[in-house]
This record gives C-alpha cells, structure tokens and sequence, in this order.
DNA sequence: GCTGGCACTCTCTCTATCCGAGTGCTAATA
DNA sequence: TATTAGCACTCGGATAGAGAGAGTGCCAGC
C-alpha cells in the first residue's frame, strides 16, 4: 500500500483541481499546479502508475485523468486537508442557528435547509429519537363538551390535543381521568398499552362515553409519531447546478430518489447513528442505495438530548468539495450538539424555548 | 370576437393533440383527429385565420402549429370539457384525505404532496390564517423551575411551551400569572401587547423574575406565526419529467424559484383568497411573476374554517393538461373544504383530532 | 530517473448536405 | 363561395466528414 510522496501530491492536485472544474485534468496542468519541481513528462509516467493501481482513470485516450471512487477515498482518507472555516463563515453559521432555533418542531427541517444553502447542494436532516414514555398528563377542562389533552413526555417534549365531544362531560369526570392516567399510563411504553389497560381504565373513571379511548389513543399517537425517524430533504433543485447532473434524465432519478427522503441512507442509517460525531464521508459506490452509487454523501451526526442522534448530511456528485462540505456540516452539527444536547433542560415540543445547560433563558429573536 | 363552430373544434382538437404529446401539430393530423369531414387542405387555411387571430403560432415556417396563450386562454374559457374524475381516482383522493388529515401541522405539506401525486407537477399548498387572538391561558406547574403554557386561541388552536427557570417558582405565583394573563391578554391582538401592558402585569403579579415577559413573548411569537402565511411546494422535481424542462438551466431557474415558496403567487395572492370556490388557471404571461412567464399555474381555494383560507395550485408548463388537473384539484379542494371548513369544531393545533360538524370524533389512523 | 520531442488517438466543433414534414398558394371542382 | 388536390417551397434536424486541439505513450538523450 505504500505509494510514494509525489504520488500522493499529485493525486491531491488532480483531485482538488478535477473538483474545481469538472474536467479531466493533464499532466500539463498538474505541473504547473503542484509545483513539484518536475515535468509533465515525469506526471504522466506518475499518472499511468496512479491508473494502474486504480486511482485514478480516463473518459478515454486522449484526455485528462479523473479520480476514480477509491481515488477520492484515499484523497479525503489522507490527502485533502482539513479546512479551517474562515470567522465570517463561522459566524454565519451560528447566526442562522441562532435564528432558526426557536421551534423545535420546525428544526429538523430548518437544519436541513441551513446545510444545503451552506454547501449548496442539498441535504438531508434525520432524527432517530429514543424511545419515550409519557411523564405526566393534564387535561384541562374548556366546556361541557370541551377538554384539552396535554401530554408531557419523558424527553421533556410537550404535546397536546384539543378534543371535542358530541356529549357532555363534568369537570370531576375530566379530574378524575387525568388523576387515572397520570397513575396508569406514565412511565409505559406505548406497547404496553393493551386494550385490557384501557377499558379497566374506563370501568373505574366509570367512563361511559368512551372518553378513555379518546385520550388512550392520543397516548399510542403521540409515542408512536414520537419514535419514527423523521426525515427531511431540502435543496434537491442544487443538484442541477451541477455538471454532472445536466442529464434532466440522471437529475431527474437521484432527484426522485431523495424526495422519496425517508430510506435515503439505506442500511446504514443504524451504524451512521452508533458512531462518534465524526463525520462520515460515503463516496459512490459505497453508497448502498443503487441510486447513489455515482454520487457521494457526506454526514455528520449530532446529538439533540435525551439520547436522541440527529443526522445531517448532504448529496452531491462524487466530484464533491469534501474538505469545505466536511468542515461545514462538522461545525454545524457542533453547533447543534452545543444547543440541543447534553442538558437536563434541553428543548422540547412544539414552541419551547431552547435551553442551554447552566444559561439562562435565551430569548432568541 | 365571433368564431366559428369549426375553427373551435380545430383549436380544441389541436390544443389536446398538443397536451398529449409535446410535439407541433400539422393540419393532416387534425383531420383524422377531429373527424369533420374535410380535408387537411380546408384545415390549413383555418388554421392560418386562427394563426393571424393569435390563437396559434408556428416554432418555425415548415413546423405544425402550437397553441399561444391566447390560444390557451380560449381552450380553457370555452372549449375545454370539463373532465369528470373517475369513481377510482374521487375515491383514491378521498382515502389519501382521510389517512392525512390527521394533524394540522403537517397538513399544510401533506396536501401539497396530495395535489403533486394527483397531477404529477409541482404542487404549492399555502394558507392565511385570519388574525386570532388568544382565548384562554393555562400555565400548568410541573417543578419548582420548570412549567408548561398552554393557550387557546380564538381559532381553536391550542398552542404549548415548556418554560425552563434558572431561579425558582411556587405553584401560587404560577396561579396569579395564569389569572392576570386570562384577565389582561385574551381577546387583544398582538399589536395591542405592549411594552406598558407587560410592566403593569408584571407589577401586579409582583413578578420580580421576569417570568411575565418570557410568557408575554411566547403569546407574542404564537400570535404572528399564526398570521403568517404559510406556504410548501412539494415535488419540484417532477417538473423534470415534462419535456419542456429539459433544459437544466431551465428547470433549474423555475424550481429555484419554486424552492423559494412564499411569494408564488406575487401580488396575486389577495385576491386568489377572495374569490369563491372555482378553480383559476394563469396562463404563462398571465402570472405576474417573470420566471413563471412560460409556465402555468392552476389554483383552488379552499375554506378551512376559523375564516381561514387554504390555496392549492400546481405548476407546469403552458402545455398543462388543464381539464385533467382542474378536475382533481376542484375535487381535493372541496374535499378539504368539507373536511375542514364550517364546523363549530374545526380542528386545530398540534395534535388535535378532525372533528367534522355533527359527527362523531373520527377516529383515523 | 528525469526530460524534451514526437507520433498517435480520440473527442469536440464546425460545416455541408440531405431528408422530410408541413406549409402556402393556385387551379380545379361541387 | 367553400372545398379540395396538387405542388413548389421552406426550414429544422439528422448525418457525415474535415479540422483542430488536448493529452497521451513512448523513446532517445541527458
């Protein structure tokens, strides 16, 4: 595997200068780059070998080489440095989470778009949460015919529901429902919710007008819609921006492919969620999906609280700008590590505030 | 303005033929199309009177003839016929209603999904919410830091927060608050909030915390989110699948736009919301935004109840099959209309079942 | 081991040519 | 007068060939 010094500063010349204008690159050109006192003669002896081993190939004879996918994975491997964002950058970055952060319920989406306007291709936001049980019940009581459910979870996520009856109930009927769930229904996952918990919840609020079911199934609801993976697209119409995708007929399939959102990342989706906050560079064919396999993705997990990983990547073709997109989604998922994880009081359901641990109340806007 | 029976059924004839394929139409093809009984020759110098009326034009000398948006205009006004759906597809949009409307929240992108599925275009889903007010506040005491605020708004939408507190409260400060917010800040429209009304609340509930403008700023936020307009665009991409967007930079300019989402409809918007329940068709030139100048945009509108009006249009070239896609949208609009609109119990916030006037609670899922 | 030189290859672009669809016009017909 | 058949004409699109240019591989010399 031992591959010489030059090679490898040739190789990165090709890469970044192929990722700069799509086109196959000559010896010529690298020469003049890399200024590795050397000739384009010795390059082109250099690049056959380079071709040899797999790095890097040619569209045909007479023109420039392009990398191949294990040529990129060696460039982002060892080759590609690691690029420092610039302040103003940065400082975009936390501008626009600052802003956005508001709503938690809107974020997945907003992070998404976030990513893709920053790198300009479009991206991906997907969050696993963690299994939830519910923490407490309240139900309050508009009018004869009127309550409202509200749930708190145990991820600090509130919910809540506003039901209308087509009987009337009393407020000790509504007390008593919510002292019952608060005893029977907290602390349980949604499938332990059996139908033999709920009408022996019924028969002892001596609930004849199936008020019980009402609640019980807003609780199988909320849990269930809790624990999906969420996932957002954003951007897909960048890709067109792109030389490699003018084929309306290649765009129009990768484009398809990612609006469908939710199975974008294939089998992987569990790993990519395990490992480290890393991020995660997929080049072609190391895609799983086949849809992906001339296109690269790159992702960085997050941690949102409550033991829930959000992911946020981005699509682009293999010719990708890796060290930028890296670095760009590396900072942001810090970011968004840094306001949602890691406290007793992160954020929670539809229009809570964001909380940062030991902060005081940020009142963004 | 008058124009004869058979110069109508010449441009009806040649305005479908032109929607099924794309391609210029000849006087030979209109023959055996519309079978009346003459022959191409006769057709010809019909078509070269509807070509000087500004019905038609030609891409070049030697090509057939395509519809201008005069031409258009006039298929859609008169000669179109009015497509009947069939029993498959009212009763396949009427289950994609049932299975979505399930939360409002993500109602708005759900029938935006619909409406691009149905039609095979982009779709655009926006809706106006009348200006609410709040109607009732509750602030429900979970720990000596930590409480929830529930309001109701004057459209029946409950909206919630968990408030995060670096110092602590007692359940009767909590009270006091949630009594002089019922008293001093339900019926008030936002602007009404000032500065002056937050100080003297704060004084009266001897507030030293700030706790009164933190509660004060989520009814603040609550109010103008919810008068906001709110707009989605699903399914850009199928715009690829249209022949006329073949060209990237094309497509590329329309989806940007697209992508872009709230000012669709530019200044038209106002006065899409007044009109009544019929379907609208803008013609190319006739939408006021430049990049939707060779495109056409079909609208419904629909009543979602609490004075709010919902807006479902989809996008697509002038070539757009108008009867086909005014059908489905007219439908999906009513459908919503009927679900959503002149109940005493509409729906509302997050998570609330779809009540519908006199009936039951439904209970989807 | 490196370099300059050179023949070779292959794509891309440009131009010329041909083909055919569809037109507009004219003269004949009902 | 309205319709039709016939025909010359026009113009775009497809096809083929020539030329240019970029880049390679190889070889001989340093």
């Amino acid at each position: 595997m031992g591959i010489s010094d030059r090679k490898k500063r040739i190789l990165a010349a090709l890469v970044d200068e192929y990722i700069k204008t799509a086109e196959p690159v000559g010896s010529k050109a690298i020469a003049q780059l890399a200024d590795l006192g050397c000739s384009s003669a010795t390059i082109r002896n250099e690049l056959a070998e380079l071709t040899a081993m797999g790095l890097l190939e040619q569209p045909h004879t007479s023109a420039g080489r392009i990398p191949t996918p294990a040529g990129y994975r060696m460039y982002v491997n060892e080759l590609m440095e690691k690029q420092k964002l610039s302040l103003e950058e940065t400082e975009e970055i936390n501008r626009r989470l600052n802003d956005k952060m508001i709503q938690l319920d809107s974020m997945m989406s907003d992070v998404g778009k976030i990513a893709s306007q920053l790198t300009d291709y479009p991206a991906l936001a997907l969050a696993a949460y963690a299994p939830a049980v519910i923490k407490r019940f309240d139900l309050i009581y508009i009018d004869a015919n009127t309550f409202i459910i509200v749930v708190m979870l145990s991820n600090n996520t509130v919910k809540n529901k506003l039901v209308h009856l087509p009987v009337s109930v009393d407020q000790g009927m509504i007390n008593k429902l919510a002292m019952l769930f608060n005893a029977n229904f907290t602390g349980i996952s949604s499938d332990r919710i059996t139908p033999i918990l709920i009408s022996s919840t019924e028969r002892a609020a001596d609930d004849t007008m199936g008020l019980t079911s009402v609640i019980a199934s807003f609780v199988i609801e909320t849990l269930s819609s809790q624990n999906e993976v969420h996932a957002f697209v954003t951007g897909e119409n960048r890709l067109l921006s792109q030389p490699e995708y003018r084929d309306p007929d290649k765009a129009h399939r990768l484009m398809n492919y990612l609006s469908e959102g939710a199975h974008v990342l294939g089998g992987t989706t569990d790993e990519m969620f395990d490992e480290g906050s890393e991020v995660k560079v997929l080049i072609g064919p190391e895609n799983v999906a086949e849809e992906l396999k001339d296109s690269s993705v790159v992702i960085a997990s997050y941690d949102m609280g409550d033991n829930t990983k959000g992911l946020i990547g981005v699509v682009g073709p293999t010719r990708m700008d890796y060290s930028a997109v890296a670095a760009k989604l590396s900072f942001l998922a810090a970011g968004l590590s840094r306001r949602l994880g890691g406290g007793e009081a992160p954020p929670s359901g539809m229009h809570n505030k964001l909380i940062i641990k030991g902060d005081d109340i940020i009142d963004e806007h």
